[in-house]
DNA sequence: ACTATATTCAACCAAATGGTTGACCAACAG
DNA sequence: CTGTTGGTCAACCATTTGGTTGAATATAGT
């Protein structure tokens, strides 16, 4: 697997991390599939500026969304992730799973990031 | 170790990550520690342009900056990649050190990126 | 057909980004 | 002291970003 994405690929996927509410809209979706007002309601933005995250998401493959009726379902794409993190492990040989350190690192970013 | 990072902080990696520019520069501080001139000598912007990337870089964690005479000698700090890593590792348990697809991938990124 | 819900579109705005240039400061060389 | 090199600072500019609001579109319920 592992096809090489396009330059451009990498830019829109960090740019897409970037922001604190698509981090949290990323994490949200970690644990299910949500219609994109379900989405939104936990954010005090509104409705609009969600859908435009979810935009951004999608451009860089971050997310899939599919329209059922009325609802437009989006769904976590982790696969795209790979890319980035594979240009970063040529910068530090990580340990691959380090739940302890995601552990504790989530719950400071679900504390604090983004509400 | 690995001790869970400023919430702030994946904000200055991620975007320090989304400019092609500043991929670019890490990748060649991660052959040899470099001074800021040498640094901006392959792109095409000027100086102060390639300080202020480098000053986000510096922000963000990614490089240290340590002047010696009247030279600043920019060098990797890989560590700070480690907390965006580990955010990532909990979307898709990737396999840690993918060499195979990092060598494809690096091919294309420095053939095609930031030039 | 009417109405409500789900979502996007369009126009707008403030702030940030990535670049420029020219002035500036620090450090070495003569 | 003078001049040159290394690097940043300050002011500026165009574009992008992240948000707003109000109108528009699409689907569903009655």
């Amino acid at each position: 697997m592992t096809k090489a994405p396009a330059p451009q690929t990498l830019d829109l996927i960090f740019a897409a991390l970037a922001d604190p509410t698509r981090r949290a809209i990323l994490e949200m979706l970690l644990e299910d599939d949500m219609a994109v007002t379900d989405v939104a309601e936990p954010f005090e933005m509104s409705l609009a500026a969600v859908s435009k995250h979810l935009t951004l998401l999608m451009r860089a493959g971050l997310i899939a969304q599919e329209k059922r009726g009325r609802v437009k379902w989006c769904k976590l794409e982790p696969d795209a992730m790979r890319a980035s993190s594979i240009w970063m492990q040529g910068f530090g040989q990580f340990e691959a799973l380090d739940l302890d350190g995601l552990e504790r690192f989530l719950e400071a970013e679900l504390g604090e990031d983004a509400g």
